[in-house]
DNA sequence: TTCCGACAGTGGGGTCGCAAT
DNA sequence: ATTGCGACCCCACTATCGGAA
């Protein structure tokens, strides 16, 4: 199959807004497929590189390259070169990708240049990605679109589901089965605005405390360990502390799902910033443990000794984690019967806040383990903080805010009567913000010159954020953690927004 | 030789709009 | 009305390469 016909399919998928055409198109490109299109075709049309990480990114891509007049790459030439480009490693290498870059893009048509800038970018902006990818498979193989998708999650990767079914047929979902060593894709929590919100929508439920690690799913088999993190990542190497606690577990056989984290001396959470980067240290890992050492505390259990428990209510998954994992090696946890309980709902968040922690999940009792998806029954709680900040500059969308002044530089009034600058955000904006503070901010522009468009310090608004963390890019030592917009504030002066000095005075954890 | 800037890739993430249910 | 998905981009951090000191 050409390359061209791929960068067609998905210019269509773009442009079509209706799903289901969507899919339909997708569906039809892969039944055009051969089995040996199939490992590269189905990962591209649902925006991924098989390759994973080849060392290309938008310095190399944006370099332009003359277009090539007429089609000729297949998909599986563009995929052995992007195989060949992501092996080179050592001196030269650099220079060597960007030749090898330039001469893919040479033999390239504006067309495909397009697609496979997106695609190794990470930005294809078809408005189609794996989960639409699912639903083309299953229409081209006529299996059940739910049964393609559990089995994708039990797989952890689309590929070897679609090699399989289009191989096979629908029969060879059924290879597809939770198996210890191979890593599933992990549930993931929504978010609420409050502990009644959350013990409202669920009822009986259990809150456990939510702690700001890393995401790790540990695999056991007799004496073999192996660490996954959300994105199904092995870390294994780098978290001996997690093989040896798992190997300390009185189980031969199980798949446990928790965080790690690591605590200071007084058994305080130490600031994420520092457990991530110890999670990413991959070269010293002996010196990283002894100064940063971490701890798995797991809140799930997906398999034990061999029995899937992943369509078990959570309370009876809870009571095998319970069997197998002593409880301080387990996240902290409160279990009420509904909303005429809210208070003690209310008292767990407050101590675990106390203990410095991020807040909590409210986990439904009865609920399955939804791997993959969002499932609402776990809905994380956290404070929100306010700020009143004044918008310093605002650069130019791109995709659907093309056009538009989306990303705002936020910044905090200073003890000079200047504003120190602490971060950007392009959330929390409806349409209409988008289009009113596009206009507005033009009005205050300064200098519209570049993709920075500079603004008189005069336009406040409110921010909420998660906390602060330090920070070497900004001026004032500190940046706000996911900031989001929630409303501009033109009854406000600049000279009320908030200042640096209150903003440090309110999170004195967070030394700059 | 050592240092440092630039780049890529990883982890953490919230909210909106739209299609489909 | 609710749910699921993709798009919109942020932050810090580590590893690596390649050129400057």
């Amino acid at each position: 199959m050409l390359l061209s016909r791929l960068a067609r399919v998905s210019q269509e998928v773009a442009a079509t807004s209706a799903r289901s055409r969507k899919i339909a198109l997708l569906a039809e490109l892969f039944r055009e497929a051969e089995p040996a299109d199939v490992p590269v075709v189905i990962p591209y049309l649902a925006g991924r590189l098989p390759q994973g990480r080849i060392g290309v990114g938008w310095k190399v891509l944006s370099r332009p390259v003359a277009p090539a007049a007429e089609p000729s790459l297949t998909v599986r030439e563009v995929d052995a070169r992007l195989t060949e480009l992501g092996g080179v490693s050592g001196p030269g290498s650099q220079a060597e990708r960007a030749r090898l870059v330039g001469e893919l893009l040479g033999a390239s048509t504006e067309d495909e240049q397009r697609f496979l800038f997106g695609l190794l970018t990470g930005e294809v902006r078809q408005g189609a990605l794996e989960a639409v990818a699912v639903e083309g498979l299953a229409q081209a193989t006529g299996a059940p679109p739910d049964a393609v998708r559990r089995a994708v999650m039990l797989a952890g990767s689309l590929q070897s589901v679609a090699e399989a079914l289009l191989a096979d047929g629908p029969g060879a979902l059924e290879r597809f089965r939770l198996t210890v060593g191979r890593p599933v894709l992990p549930m993931l929590a929504h978010s609420a605005s409050s502990v009644a919100e959350a013990v409202g929508k669920l009822g009986a439920c259990a809150v456990e405390e939510k702690l700001d690690g890393i995401r790790v799913q540990v695999h056991r088999d007799g004496g073999t360990v192996r660490v996954h993190t959300r994105t199904l990542d092995d870390i294994t190497d780098r978290l001996p502390e997690v093989t040896a606690a798992a190997l300390d577990l009185r189980g031969e056989r199980f798949i446990l799902d928790g965080e790690v984290i690591s605590f200071d001396g007084e058994g305080r959470p130490r600031s994420f910033q520092e457990t991530a980067g110890r999670v990413g240290s991959r070269t010293d890992v002996v010196t990283a443990a002894r100064e940063v050492p971490v701890s798995p505390v797991f809140f799930d259990a997906l398999s034990v000794d061999g029995r899937d428990l992943l369509d078990l209510p959570f309370a009876e998954r809870h009571a095998e984690l319970a069997r197998l994992v002593p409880e301080p090696m387990r996240v902290r946890r409160t279990v009420v019967s509904g909303p005429r309980e809210e208070d003690a709902a209310e008292e767990f968040l407050a101590r675990t806040l106390e203990r410095g922690h991020e807040g909590v999940v409210v986990k439904g009792l009865d609920a399955p383990y939804s791997a993959g998806r969002r499932g609402a029954s776990w809905l994380k709680v956290k404070p929100v903080h306010t700020l009143d900040l004044v918008v310093l500059a605002a650069e130019w969308g791109h995709g659907r805010r093309t056009g538009k002044l989306s990303n705002l530089h936020l910044g905090a009034r200073t003890a000079d009567g200047g504003f120190a600058m602490l971060g950007k955000t392009f959330k929390g904006m409806t349409d209409a913000m988008l289009a009113w503070q596009t206009k507005r901010l033009r009005e205050l522009a300064v200098d519209e010159s570049g993709y920075v468009v500079t603004v008189r310090p005069e336009l406040v608004v409110e921010i909420a954020y998660d906390g602060l963390q330090r920070s070497t890019r900004y001026p004032a030592g500190v940046t706000l953690r996911f900031a989001r917009v929630l409303r501009y504030r033109e009854d406000k002066r600049p000279e009320e927004a908030d200042t640096v000095e209150t903003l440090l005075a309110a999170h004195p954890e967070v030394r700059p």
